[in-house]
RNA sequence: GGGAUCUUAGCUCAGCUGGGAGAGCAUCUGCCUUACAAGCAGAGGGUCAUAGGUUCGAGCCCUAUAGGUCCCACCA
């Protein structure tokens, strides 16, 4: 624990394991000081920017947030690395609904209502809320490690933000394309406000068809107590509001009956009989009854019709005075009385159990009613073109591509965009209606007097936008639009915006209408979705269930990198993830080997130190060439590739695979293979050798921290920071943040070098096999004798014996063209081009040779019988590639000869 | 009803334009080897949902089937 307790400064022991909770804010203030996040216009340098999907202020950081912004951060960091001028613009959503909703609970619990405070004071309220818990979620930001640019932070309710909103708003006033109409929309009872229809979403629920009898009214106007019109329905009660029942026209079993009326219980109407092509002969009775007011298709016929509209809910979905004697009585309440005294009257056929979709209120989930309110809306007809035009040509691309499809889906079937919500925390409606002439004037700027009559008996529409009026302006609302500005030119349009696919509807096509409306221009290049963060059983996270998982509680105990490696790896763009603990501390162990090796290689830094070896740690490549061994170059090499493939890969947007590819190279070819093949040189007296392989761990070490910080951040800073001051060069290298990204340059790829060593590791993984297989520990040292007619693998060896003590504990390694002198009963292996063999005196469990002998030929017999298969098949060898040709022949010549080299062996035994 | 997507090791998932099946965790066996036991080495484990098809060659492309998930529509 001592240990843990101090992550070093340079010059101090380095603790054994990584405590990231001391290092992280520490880091983070660094960069906040040194403003490295922030962007200013530079036509020097090529812009790469990111609009922050604006968290609302309710909010507390979540995972969806935390995988959100973690992407961005990735990006952003990357670009930044690589020369950009990277702004990544930060911000919050006022959240109407859901802000409003907050305020109304506080002022019941302190018993008052938003009423009775008023509109004024109800919003300073609100404002004061925001003040204190508005910028919670921007604190939880930078935990993560966001690199946002915060002195440019926004909020939609701004004065600029304002300004855009109303500018639009006007616009598209004048230009006719936001308009005033009576209409259905969808009404949440307990939000108290209109919701457009993309925030209603549909569950399914048990519920019942009720099946009802309406009674003719004969023609000398009596009702009949014999002729009824049997129908269904689910939602009883809107019966009182029917003004019709309609049937199709071409049904015979009814055609005598359109025209006539039928008898409306309770209410006491009478209603028509109408014919319309809306009605599906072939469900249920082919009847249905029609509630203008209270169904959408039920609205259209209506109009067709010329019905009367009669609104039979109040705004908290207690029936109206229009419902007669269920007036006052709530919606569920009035249903269940009806029914009943349906039955009573011996107009209830049956009842049936019936699941049906049931529309509900996003936000609170209550279910919505369909009623007529005369609301503000935009019309989407035209608006929508270029937006389905950009995602046809490629303009604007999502990714995955298979997005488009949903994105078709939903502009296909657009409707008309219901904006006002009858709230009062939001953008008021720039409108104001005048008592005399009754005018509407529309306009920015407040209005004193009706712009037609010049009457100053005007009123402002009370109501406010929906929420994602303003997010939709977002991408240049927040860079100074309106205003002409430097920021809107070079920033304008931003390059990928990520987000979650359950927002595609809501924000990213409003987006992209706006972006072209207002601007002209894609407001983004590309879309990055990804998908949900689910509970280890593949549950949605949520409050009801309390299965969420707090990002705060693993970044505190497992450090906000190990938390983004976690949410990055393993999953695909656009998919799902599940959140397994076991995956955080999988990153974590990562994070703790990084830290390791890292403080390996400071440790042996400090060692040549003491011993008077200078190293120039800064020189290129060029000026240490000569003094490079084999190993070195085949781990320079190997960085070289791994560098070019995690940089296409970051191009593409496959962060995942990235993430993947540095992990591995850090783990496997960095540690296990290049720091256990270079110690023996590092403890060694060679100071030329142990300068060559100090460069090289120094190098390799840098281009690999620099690859993993933009998925840890902060890990790779201390390190960074660290080794740079260990080795007196913190002055040039202050941050590795602003270092340059890693090129994967041509002067570090070896291939013969690379060529060698893996044919190294090939000996090494045989010998430790064969000492497994013989129960021979690594601390007991053996011989190793390497056999082949080869000279130049004999000299690959020879230029390699340094390193098989570490590697695979051999003693001694000898090369030789015949095994002559080696004891008969010596395990071997065959690898290819050569046969490993180890002498082990009295250990030697032949039978076991033999089985492992006979194992290796079999498995190369099946391999021999494959290529062989292969190249006998005449379409092969006609119609493959000349590539794929040579590569098969040049295995069966491999495998021929270990094939025959282990028959000899099992033969000799 | 329309569409998308998934089905790969015991579990959770990768697998980029078709060319000898991978990771993490779990399991088994050895190791406290002076960076790391949050570690090292070795091992076991998969007719890539099923059935056809295209191809010299299919986890990958096409068709059908079964099961799961999601989105959209909403026949009252």
């Amino acid at each position: 624990m001592a240990d843990n307790a101090n992550n070093s400064k340079a010059g101090k022991e380095l603790a054994k394991t990584y405590n990231p909770s001391e290092i992280e804010d520490r880091i983070y203030k660094k960069w906040l000081e040194k403003k490295y996040f922030h962007a200013e216009v530079d036509e020097t340098k090529k812009p790469f920017t990111i609009v922050i999907p604006p968290p609302n202020i309710t909010g507390q950081l979540h995972m969806g947030h935390a995988l959100d912004n973690t992407m961005q951060d990735i990006l952003i960091r990357t670009k930044r690395m690589q020369g950009y001028n990277a702004l990544w613009q930060p911000g919050t959503d006022h959240a109407s609904i859901a802000t409003e909703a907050r305020i109304v609970e506080t002022l019941k619990k302190e018993g008052t209502s938003k009423e009775e405070l008023g509109r004024e004071k109800f919003l300073e309220r609100a404002w004061e809320w925001k003040k204190e818990y508005g910028g919670r979620i921007v604190e939880q930001l930078k935990k993560l490690g966001s690199s946002c640019d915060w002195d440019r932070e926004r909020f939609t309710m701004d004065e600029g933000c304002n300004k855009a909103v109303n500018k639009v708003f006007t616009s598209l006033y004048e230009k006719g394309l936001i308009y005033k109409g009576s209409r259905i929309v969808n009404w949440c009872p307990v939000c108290n406000t209109s919701i457009s229809d993309a925030e209603v979403e549909y569950e399914e629920q048990a519920g019942h068809f009720w099946h009802i009898k309406y009674p003719l009214i004969e023609d000398d106007g009596s009702i009949s107590k014999e002729k009824f019109l049997i129908f269904a329905t689910t939602r009883p009660e809107t019966m009182l509001g029917d003004t019709a029942v309609a049937v199709n026209p071409e049904d015979e079993r009814y055609k005598d009956l359109v025209g006539k009326t039928l008898w409306l219980p309770f209410v006491d109407r009478k209603i028509p009989i109408i014919a319309d092509s809306y009605v599906d002969m072939t469900f249920g009775t082919g009847v249905v009854k029609i509630t203008p007011a209270h169904d959408p298709n039920d609205f259209e016929v209506g109009k067709r019709h010329n019905l009367p509209e009669i609104n039979i809910l109040n705004d908290d979905a207690t029936i109206n005075e229009n419902g007669g004697k269920f007036n006052g009585l709530d919606r569920y309440e009035a249903r269940k009385q009806i029914v009943k005294e349906l039955d009573e009257m011996g107009l209830l056929v049956k009842i049936e159990d019936h699941a049906h979709n049931v529309g509900t209120c996003y936000r609170c989930h209550t279910t919505v009613e369909p009623m007529i309110k005369k609301q503000w809306f935009v019309k989407m007809d035209e608006l929508i073109k270029p937006a389905v035009e950009c995602i046809k040509n490629g303009d604007i691309k999502l990714i995955p591509e298979r997005m488009d499809k949903a994105y078709y889906n939903w502009t296909d079937n657009i409707r008309d965009w219901c904006i006002s919500r009858q709230l009062w925390w939001g953008h008021q409606i720039p409108a104001y209606y005048c008592a005399d002439c009754g005018h509407i004037t529309v306009s920015g700027d407040k209005v004193d007097k009706c712009e037609k009559c010049g009457s100053t008996r005007i009123e402002r529409d009370p109501d406010t936008l929906d929420t994602w009026f303003s997010s939709a302006l977002w991408p240049f609302s927040t860079l100074g639009w309106p205003e002409d500005t430097k920021e809107l030119k070079y920033f304008y349009p931003t390059d990928v915006l990520v987000t979650g696919y359950d927002i595609i509807f809501f924000w990213v096509i409003r987006m992209i209408f706006s972006g072209y409306e207002q601007m002209h221009e894609r407001p983004f290049k590309y879309v990055l979705f990804h998908g949900l963060v689910r509970d280890d059983q593949g549950r949605k996270m949520s409050k009801s269930l309390g299965n969420g998982i707090d990002p705060l509680e693993i970044i505190e105990k497992y450090g906000a990198d190990a938390l983004r490696f976690t949410l990055i790896t393993g999953n695909a763009p656009g998919n799902d993830m599940r959140f397994y603990m076991s995956r955080v501390e999988a990153s974590r162990n990562f994070a703790n080997k990084v830290w390791n090796a890292s403080r390996f290689i400071m440790m042996n830094m400090d060692q040549c130190r003491e011993a008077g070896i200078s190293i120039d740690f800064e020189a290129p490549i060029g000026s240490v060439r000569d003094i490079l061994e084999d190993a070195d170059r085949w781990i320079l090499s190997k960085a070289a590739t791994v560098v070019t493939e995690v940089t296409d890969s970051i191009e593409k947007f496959e962060l995942g695979i990235a993430a993947q590819k540095i992990y591995d190279f850090i783990w496997e070819e960095l540690c296990d293979w290049y720091i256990e093949m270079v110690k023996a040189r590092l403890y060694g007296s060679d100071v030329t050798s142990k300068k060559a392989a100090m460069w090289t761990l120094s190098h390799v070490l840098v281009d690999s921290l620099k690859l993993l910080h933009p998925y840890m951040p902060f890990i790779t800073e201390e390190i960074f920071c660290t080794l740079k001051e260990e080795q007196g060069t913190l002055d040039k290298n202050e941050s590795i943040m602003i270092s340059s990204w890693p090129e994967g340059s041509r002067e570090t790829l070896f291939p013969s070098e690379r060529e060698s060593v893996e044919l190294i590791k090939e000996a090494v993984k045989a010998i430790r096999a064969l000492r497994t297989d013989m129960n021979v520990p690594l601390s007991r040292k053996a011989a190793v004798h390497v056999v082949s007619e080869d000279a130049s693998i004999l000299k690959i060896f020879d230029n390699s014996k340094n390193f098989f003590a570490s590697l695979c504990g051999a003693s001694e390694v000898f090369t030789a063209a015949d095994k002559a002198g080696i004891r008969d009963d010596a395990v071997s292996s065959v690898i290819p081009g050569a046969t490993i063999y180890i002498p082990l005196e009295d250990l030697v469990d032949l039978e076991k040779e033999k089985e492992r002998l006979v194992k290796e030929k079999a498995r190369l017999e099946g391999e021999l019988k494959r290529v062989n298969g292969m190249l006998a098949n005449p379409n092969f060898v006609n119609k493959a590639p000349a590539a794929k040709l040579e590569e098969e022949k040049a295995k069966l010549e491999k495998y021929t000869d270990m094939y025959e080299k282990v028959t000899t062996r099992l033969a000799q035994l």
